[in-house]
Parts: C-alpha cells; structure tokens; sequence
DNA sequence: GAGTGTGAAAACATTCACAGCT
DNA sequence: AGCTGTGAATGTTTTCACACTC
C-alpha cells in the first residue's frame, strides 16, 4: 500500500483548539529571558493538568524535548501556526458603540494577528469620527470593503434588533464567518457561513450558579 | 434508615450548566402567546439534540409534562432558581472605558437579574460624569461600597497592566467573584474566590482554526 | 534526573431508544 | 398520539502511569 497521508490531517478536538489559544495567552506573558517552559509550568500557568498540556500540544507533532521541555518561541510559533493566526485575517466591525469601539482597540486582536480594517455604522453622527484610528463608515460601505480588503470575519456589535439583518448584509457581501456579540442569537442563512454568537452574560451566570451553591 | 436528603443537592454537569443559561437566552425570545415549549423546539433554537434539552432539565426535576412540554413560565422560573439569578446579585464594573461602559449598559445584565451598582475608574476626566445612569466614582469609593451594596462580583475591565491590582483590590475588600475582560489572565491570591478570565480573543482564535482548516 | 509522548483506564458528555404518563 | 424522563450505548475528554529520550 501506498500513500495514505498528505491529505489526512489529524483533527485537532474542539476542547483542544480551545486550550492552545489559552496557552498562546499564557506563554505571551512569559518573560523572554526564559527560553523553556515544561508541561508542568504551562500547566500552573493555564491552571490545568500537566498531563493535559503535552496530549494537547502532541497533537501539533513532537515539540519538545524529553528531559528539557518545550522551547518557549518555537512553541509560539506553532500555536500560532496550528490555529491559522499567521494568515492575517481581516476583520470587520459593525455598529461603533461602546462594545463595538472596545474591540476596535482590544489590545488582545492585533497582538493575535487580526487586523481590524473597517469599523460601521448607519447614524450620522458616528460616520467619519474616529475610533482606534478606524474612520467609522457608513454600513453601506460594507460590501466593497469585504471584497477590497479579503474581510474573513464579521463582528457584530449593534443592538440586539439588528443583528440578524447585519449577519445577513454580512453574508450576501461574501463573508466567511461571524462572531456575534449582540445578546440576541443570529441563525446563519447560509450552511457555509461560520456564525459564534458569543454571549457576554453566560459567563456571569454560570459565576452565579456557583456563587449560589458552592455545595453543589 | 431515615434522611439522606434535603442537603445533597444533585450537582449539575458544568457543560449543563452553561446549557441552562443559554436557553434562558433562548427562551427570553419566545413569544408569550405560546405558553408551551417542546424539546424539540427548544433544541432547534439552541442549536442542540432535543434529548440533550430533555437530560439537561431533567437535572432541575420533573419539570415538562409527557405528551404536552414544558410550561414556559415555569421553565423561565425554575431556570432562574437553577442559575441563582433570583437572588438578584450585585455588580461592580472596575475601568470605565468602553468596555467598561458597553458592559454597563449591557441590556443582557439587568435582564438576568445582575445589578450593576458601580463603576469605578482612577481617571480624573471620568471620575463623576455619568455613563448608563451610574456616575463613575473613584476606586478608592470601592471598600465601602462593596460593604454597603453587599456586592459579590468584581468585573474587571481595567488596562491589562492594572488588572492584578484590581483583582488584588477588590479580593481584600471581601468580593467573592471576579470576572477579568482584562486580554491579561489574572489569579486569585484568596482560594475562596472565584476568578473567571474571559478572553475576548478566545473565540476569534477558535474561528479562525476553523477558517483555516475547514478540511480538518 | 528530568520531562516528554502516549497506550490504557477512568471520567464525563451526548445520543439513542423506548417505557410510561397525559 | 405526543412528548417527557431516563437506562443503556456510544462518543469524547481527561487523567494516570510509565517507557523512552536527552
């Protein structure tokens, strides 16, 4: 038998992905002076399993070295490369309010290799002011603007009540995938559209049930 | 044998946990003129397997009635109690910059039963103006007011720099939770508080794994 | 000696499938 | 007839434990 390889990439599971840009987070703030990290201080790092770390990090290949650890910039490296972040994917935001004008200068995207090229919004007052060094235009700009500059990713911060005609405006301009941070779901019209609606409150709800019942 | 109840409360599955908050969000969306709800339709909404819905409820009891559903208002009910939401937590906000203030007005918070009661900033010009009818205090004001309002969660939005000390504040002056948006994780110097970092880079990074192996 | 990489075991989570209630 | 609640089956994730390498 020949060839059975090349094409077959081993998937990497969804918990895993997940981790790999905690640990990327984690390593960012690690002095440089130091040019190896074990599993061990990775995972005090991250607060998980050691065990964790190296299943996690072998599904990346064999970075490290038995007896020494991981070498700390090659492991950036591969973080970076294993979750797609040397692309440079272009990302667009939509609706310049407070939350929309806090990620334009969320310090965590650019570090992480997403450049921020178009910030929206349809009231006038917004249009053409200046936020984190975006000119804010009106959404009708929009479709040029995905196909000039290759957006990849659509973010959206309206009000709830417009989020799914902004998703849809979105995909009729030929955008990859969304992420969603109006408190209301959006349904993607479109099977090959990515769509994350990520909910702000969640996380303090789930701090809630444990606030309530520590017993549990 | 006699007792072996009343304090052994069933613990719910973490991933049930977050489950039952989003379809509370799910719910929140649903016309009140139906007041019945099936798995099956709540699971369409949420985006999961109907018997998913059924396991995931049944952890709150025998809440649905065979052959008929759910009562809506009594699920809305029950997963308010599930989730500690009735206890109507109170919140401060530390950082008033955009995400501090897009947070504040937040329409998600307030729904869930959360109670932003302050924000705080050390920038003079922010100090007293008023954003999302709370007027910005300084965060010397915090102590005191963590005592008067009875606050239990700490949020974070502070420049990376500052957000230990934040968290290091706001842990002596005897909250129990911190949620940190901070892109910097942070610890806890106290095991008996709960400290949630969320990274709003996180799910940009899993999307773009996504974009750039749709193959895996 | 120190620390990785990975089979095998254990824990956890999801889904099926159907008995049982209304 | 319709839909819940849940044992049992399946799938996924985490953890252990140790052979192996530097």
């Amino acid at each position: 038998m020949l060839i059975d390889c090349a094409l077959v990439k081993s998937k990497i599971p969804e918990a895993t992905v997940k981790r790999l840009s905690l640990y990327l987070n984690c390593i960012a703030e690690v002095g440089n002076s130091n040019s190896r990290i074990s599993s061990e201080k990775l995972a005090k790092l991250a607060r998980v399993n050691p065990a964790q770390v190296r299943r996690d990090l072998s599904y990346l290949g064999s970075l490290g070295t038995r007896g020494v650890g991981y070498d700390l910039s090659t492991l950036k490296n591969q973080l970076n490369i294993a979750l797609g972040l040397v692309e440079g994917w272009s990302a667009i935001i939509v609706g310049a309010g407070n939350l929309g004008s806090a990620l334009a200068q969320y310090e965590g995207f650019e570090d992480k290799g997403f450049a921020i090229v178009g910030l929206y919004d349809v009231d006038s007052k917004k249009i053409s002011t200046k936020i984190a060094g975006l000119v804010v235009k009106h959404i009708e700009k929009i479709n040029d603007d995905i196909k000039k500059y290759k957006v990849a990713i659509g973010i959206i911060t309206t009000p709830s009540e417009f989020a799914q005609d902004t998703a849809n405006l979105l995909i009729a301009g030929g955008i990859k995938s969304i992420l969603n941070f109006a408190p209301s779901r959006i349904e993607s019209t479109d099977s090959g559209v990515v769509i994350k609606n990520v909910d702000l409150s969640q996380e303090l709800q789930v701090l809630s049930y444990y606030l309530d019942e520590p017993l549990k």
